[in-house]
Order: C-alpha cells, then sequence, then structure tokens
DNA sequence: TCCCTTGGTGATAATTTTATCACCATCCAT
DNA sequence: ATGGATGGTGATAAAATTATCACCAAGGGA
C-alpha cells in the first residue's frame, strides 16, 4: 500500500486491489458503511481508534476511487451521508472473507507472538 | 499495516488480517510460492521492483507468523524453499479474490487517476 | 453576539514501512 | 587462495502513512 515513486501496475490486480483499499482504515470503514453508518460524525465513534482527520482523509480517498459516494443533505444541523457505489458494493464479499480468515487466524497469531515475547 | 504501538485488536478480523498481510509485497509473494516458485533466488527474479533485502524481510516475517515453512536442503549451492503451511493455503483464495477484484477495478482506476491528472 | 453541532482542511510531527548498501557465511570448483 | 553462487543480516536512508492540533465555515438557538 505504498506506491506513489513507484507506479501502480494495471495489470497486476494485487498492486491495484493494494493501492485502493490497501491502508489501515478502509476496510473497516466500508464495512461500517455497509452496516448503516454513513455520517461521519458516527463513523468515528463506531471505529475505535480513528481520528476525525483519518477519516475524513479516507472517506475522501474512497470517494475519489469511486468507492463511494457523499450526499450532502442541507438540513440543520448539516448532514453528510456516505453511501457504497456499486464498485463499493462489490468489495463487501472480500471484506467480509478477509474479516472471516482473521477472526480465524486470531488466536494462532495471538499465541506465536506471545510465545516469542 | 501499521500497529505495533497501537497494539492489534485480535477480535477484530480486519486488524488481525492486515497485521500478517497487509503489507506492499506479502500477498505476491504468497501469489508466487502457491505457483511453485519457492527459492529466494527464483522469487527476486519473479517479483519486479523487489530487492533482495525486502524479500527477505517479508519472508521472515511470513515464516514467523506460520504462513510459510523455510525448508534447507543442505546441496550446493545451498537450497532453501518456503513452501505455504496450512495456514498459509487458507489464504490463496482470499488472494485470488483480491487479485481478481482488482483486476476488475482496474480500469476504472485508471481512468480516475487520468481524469483528475 | 456567543455558543453548539456538524463537516472540513492545513501544517506538522510521529510511526511505520520500504529501499539501499555493504558485508558475512558456506560449499565447491578452478 | 580465489572466485562464484546462494542465503542471510545490520545500519541507515528514504518514502509513505497515520496521528495531532489548531483552525475555519454554515446555520440556528439562547
Amino acid at each position: 500500500m505504498y506506491q506513489r515513486k513507484i507506479p501502480i501496475d494495471y495489470d497486476c490486480g494485487l498492486s491495484v486491489a493494494m493501492e485502493v483499499v490497501g491502508s489501515k482504515w478502509k476496510f473497516c470503514i466500508l464495512d461500517e458503511i455497509s452496516k448503516g453508518i454513513k455520517r461521519p460524525k458516527d463513523l468515528v465513534n463506531f471505529i475505535s481508534g480513528i481520528t476525525k482527520r483519518v477519516l475524513q482523509k479516507q472517506l475522501k480517498e474512497l470517494e475519489l476511487h469511486g468507492l463511494l459516494e457523499k450526499t450532502i443533505y442541507t438540513e440543520v444541523p448539516l448532514r453528510v451521508e456516505y453511501n457504497l457505489t456499486t464498485s463499493g458494493k462489490s468489495l463487501l464479499p472480500l471484506i467480509s472473507a478477509v474479516d472471516q480468515w482473521g477472526m480465524g487466524f486470531s488466536s494462532q497469531l495471538k499465541t506465536i507472538l506471545e510465545t516469542e515475547a
């Protein structure tokens, strides 16, 4: 997930995917949005550890890459919602699979890291 | 994929998965190994852009995390092979899915990044 | 006017990951 | 002993990401 100086290889699916979703929070953000948490204010509360500033940047990138679309409701107070686009939705099965794999691997990783320490 | 000071959340599958495979080269490495490229020397040649040093570090981490196992053949010249463990193999469908998603998204990303530039 | 809520941004530091370079070890052939 | 092939590591620089802090804007209510 670090490739600005080293350009993206558009012929490598892994390279493309890493560019778009290979960062610490993006899977979490998309996951929460898919569950109905769509407002920045709520996302900050639901995603433990993320800060407002970082969330904003990630949302902006996801929007730029076409995975999220932003809707502004001119209510008061101002309401903004981020929704998954078709591309964004197409990622959900993958996110779910990664999450499940991680859950299944969790105990093994814990054992390994505690043993060496 | 940055979480040493910020500890891993073992209850979050995404967090666990990111810790283990969330880095620039790991999917590529596992992918090549699954295709039969198992020696460090060959991996360096097949994975365009990676350097020997970086590959070694990634292999070591993958081995530590239990996704690869290392076999040393005392031949001459020395031969070392890295093979997927059961856990490593369990990742293959995921890697394949990510790769395919990336391939499908490639043209969209290219269009977006070229348009804004 | 002052404050609150929500959404957003710029500048900068702190962290982490990647890259580069030099170097070592083994085994064998010349 | 010299050199080539393979595998490996330490130190350090470079690059990228993430975190922190301060600040701004719009709209409405007290």
